[in-house]
DNA sequence: CGCCAAAGTGAACGGTCATTTACTAAGTCG
DNA sequence: CGACTTAGTAAATGACCGTTCACTTTGGCG
């Protein structure tokens, strides 16, 4: 419940009918570049075809831009651990597949995903909350499929364990190694799971 | 809010002889909470006992402050690598004391971490050059002793794997577990050890 | 074609905030 | 004890930037 425009039953009169994906292409690009506060709306328009002020025909203002961007992060995620769970596969290869699917956004869109990562304290208080409630559950989909591959191990360690692993595929964002995309998507999602599966160093 | 104003009877050289440090430590853990540009060089200054100006007796100006936390952080780091190098273990032993050496720094300071890890955008560009460098020969030293471990492995997929097991251990900077710290650290070590040795990924 | 709402423009507004400046208080040293 | 330097203060400055507003352009639809 943001703030799209009125799609109501009206036949929209557009001039450009992708405008506002380009203010997200361009927004998510300039910003994880520089940072949220080293772009201005002028900076975001002109990179979007139009003119600062131009831009408020699309979005209410410039933070509403920023959680658009992470509710997109979000509910790709989501999606695609949903479409996973409804088939039922065997706990082992679920997981298999959510780390797979976590890996397969993170490397498609690391522009988008870097700034999910790093500008996370510039959203309105409301709607951080409302996104981290989104990110907790997405996590507890991880944990819920964990507990039953490790069900001898306290869920605070195996939620420390889902942050580590996915906190490692991450790592991806913040360099450039030479590894190539395949390649790079087979170790992260490798780490991942030796992660996911270290033995309980308890006490 | 002002603490114990040291009443001892010792004769002061300055009015507060580390004030400075302390404009650091308030600025981290208002930094650390709000981000960088949230963060006013009053807000600063109140939690340090003067008023915003008074910074800049210590201080260049807000970035300097911001720069100062960062060459700790990574000087802590480097220190600590060197004083392990220096005892010339066996390979696998000195990785070990890496690996436990970085995560007790990373629980030891988690705002000081979170603002390393948070704020590299809002750097003057030539301390961000700087301080990347550092950084870079950081790692390195990691990918050198990885490199003896295992010198069937690319160098650039070792890279990846030292990243990837340091953005494991920094998970622990973006949500709080429950688990307390000394467990979280064997956990933690666990995991970055884990990703380090797993088996490469062909092409 | 002509209407009208959506999309885009550019100028003006206003608030915030880092930084500067002139001044005062405090502590050191000869 | 004074002079001199350092630390701290309060107010003024000035730039930046998000947002608003009145206006123009566009294009679909009856």
């Amino acid at each position: 419940m943001s703030d799209a425009p009125a799609p109501s039953n009206t036949a929209p009169r557009r001039r450009d009918p992708d405008r506002r994906q380009r203010i997200l292409a361009a927004a998510a690009r300039l910003v994880a570049e520089r940072g949220y506060h080293e772009v201005g709306m002028s900076d975001i328009g002109a990179a979007a075809g139009i003119v600062g002020s131009g831009i408020y025909r699309h979005f209410g203002g410039k933070p509403a831009v920023l959680v658009a961007m992470f509710d997109r992060v979000i509910d790709d995620l989501t999606h695609a651990a949903n479409d996973i769970l409804a088939r039922e596969l065997e706990p082992s290869q679920t997981l298999r597949e959510l780390i797979g699917a976590h890996v397969r956004i993170t490397l498609g869109d690391r522009t988008l995903m870097r700034v999910y990562h790093n500008e996370m304290t510039n959203l309105p208080a409301d709607d951080s909350h409302r996104l981290r409630r989104k990110q907790r559950l997405y996590i507890e989909e991880w944990v819920h499929v964990l507990e039953v591959l490790r069900p001898d191990v306290d869920d605070a360690v195996l939620r420390a364990l889902v942050h580590a692993a996915i906190g490692a595929v991450h790592s991806t964002l913040f360099y450039q190694s030479g590894v190539p995309d395949d390649r790079l998507a087979k170790l992260m999602a490798a780490a991942a799971e030796a992660t996911l599966f270290i033995p309980d160093v308890g006490r």
